[in-house]
DNA sequence: CTGGTGACCGCTT
DNA sequence: AAAGCGGCCACCA
């Protein structure tokens, strides 16, 4: 039978699947939740998270590869100093996407 | 059901 | 290149 998951499950579901090192958009993220408009809403999802200890929110960034202000969580953008130690340097506070954002089957399947 | 909001994205000045 | 505006979808009162 299929999982009827809510919208918020199946997005915390690819949230989950960021491997370390690596980051995601949030239009990635809602792309790969089923819908690319999402992208909102994927925003509204982590900022519930119900479960922080098992969704690395952190590692999601805006399509400019630059944490979200409302982020801060703790204060100042910590967020970027957890990246770092997971191994994504950000130059500026911002995030090399052409280098560090996560794309499917790359987990899957051999890169070239 | 209606109105308002939001950790966004895309296009247009 | 940066800023402004609208559009899209889901949740809350």
């Amino acid at each position: 039978m299929e999982e009827r998951k809510n919208t918020y499950d199946r997005i915390y579901d690819v949230v989950k699947r960021i491997p370390k090192g690596k980051v995601a958009t949030y239009g990635q993220i809602a792309m790969l939740a089923g819908n690319e408009r999402w992208s909102r809403v994927v925003g509204y999802a982590l900022h519930v998270n119900p479960d922080p200890q098992h969704i690395p929110c952190h590692r999601v960034v805006n399509r400019h590869g630059e944490v979200s202000s409302a982020f801060a969580f703790g204060g100042g953008n910590r967020q970027i100093e957890f990246l770092a130690v997971e191994g994504v340097k950000s130059e500026d506070g911002k995030i090399d996407l052409a280098l560090y954002q996560w794309k499917p089957g790359m987990d899957a399947e051999e890169g070239e």
